[in-house]
DNA sequence: TGTACATCAGTGAACGCGCGTTCACTGATGTAC
DNA sequence: TGTACATCAGTGAACGCGCGTTCACTGATGTAC
């Protein structure tokens, strides 16, 4: 979030992109990333719907700039996990959390990949970041296979944590965060 | 496929019904589910629009079909391999076959919820029937909790087959089926 | 401090698209006598 | 075996919808002298 403004315009701009983009996070949040439309935005917004294209040069770089800000929060929220000095464990609970805070922010990054969407190479860098931080805190908790951990932590808990969000556990007799934490507790 | 044709009308009834459903699934492959249209696929059967609703109440009943079918047809193979003798690895690589056979499939069951849409309850059915098989399989193989033993098979198989399906695995220097057997290995 | 000019936000009309769905109708197919 | 009738498949026109995006234009806002 690095928005220092130089002029007051620029600054504006920045405040109507963080508008537009917030409003694309509650349009997803109801009815998903397919049916997220430029239109809808702006008419929520009382504008009209070429307005937008001040700033952003389409659909699809609205949607990059979500995924990419996605991506960023979760990479911060576990670095920040970890800089608490966090096991895997504790990381962990950081990620359910995250998730469970926003669903289908969680999606946008790890659900079923969108129809005729390419991702842009810059997460690529970020998933990096992630791995990383998961390599290094099997590391210091004592892992004696950091890179098995790291891979588990991230299968393992996307399994239970996706099954939980899409809503597949729903009418079953179920304790989710102690099935959680078991598979966090287990991880080798 | 119970589809013993009384008369020679029914017979042509489900003969293009499953017409209308083997487009609809190449249709789903190519693009995701989101993107299912009955105008298309009319469109490539050579009939007018108008003409599926013969066939279909409306796009919904045809999706609906989709995932029963899906939910059915894995049912099958899991019950098909557990009847062989096979043991809870032997079930995860009949599940990573049938799931790489068509990816899509796999994500019309377990994939991010399509917006909009609810689940039929026939569904639940079947899903319970897949539990139940699991559950029998980790009780034959001996394992002292087998009720945690097809949860884990649940989750910790769908964590890696869905990250691998939905492509997350691409850029990564990674054997696919080694990390998918380690897991099947590593269940409780 | 005031004016002239460039920059930029936002509008409304327009294009072409495909969608789901309803409806009145034609023509072929199977059935009953 | 032949005819009369009911059933059903499929058509084409139509409705209303919302989408992404381009374009020429107006009016406000900031900047340079």
């Amino acid at each position: 979030m690095a928005e220092t403004a130089a002029n007051p315009r620029e600054r504006y701009r920045n405040q109507v992109r963080a508008e537009v983009k917030q409003l694309a996070r509650e349009r997803i949040a109801a009815d998903g990333a397919a049916a997220l439309s430029l239109n809808a935005i702006a008419k929520r917004m009382g504008m009209s719907g070429p307005a937008l294209y001040r700033y952003f040069a389409g659909r699809d770089e609205l949607i990059t700039e979500l995924i990419k800000d996605a991506y960023r929060s979760l990479a911060d929220t576990l670095r920040d996990a970890a800089g608490t000095g966090a096991d895997p464990r504790g990381l962990a609970r950081a990620l359910r959390a995250w998730a469970l805070a926003d669903p289908h922010r969680y999606f946008l990054i790890y659900g079923t990949p969108v129809p005729g969407y390419r991702a842009p190479a810059d997460t690529t860098a970020i998933s990096d970041e992630i791995m990383a931080v998961l390599l290094e805190t099997g590391r210091a908790a004592g892992s004696p296979d950091p890179g098995r951990t790291a891979m588990a932590f991230w299968t393992r808990l996307h399994g239970v944590l996706s099954l939980e969000l899409a809503g597949q556990f729903d009418g079953m007799d179920l304790d989710r965060e102690a099935l959680f934490e078991a598979e966090a507790a287990a991880l080798p």
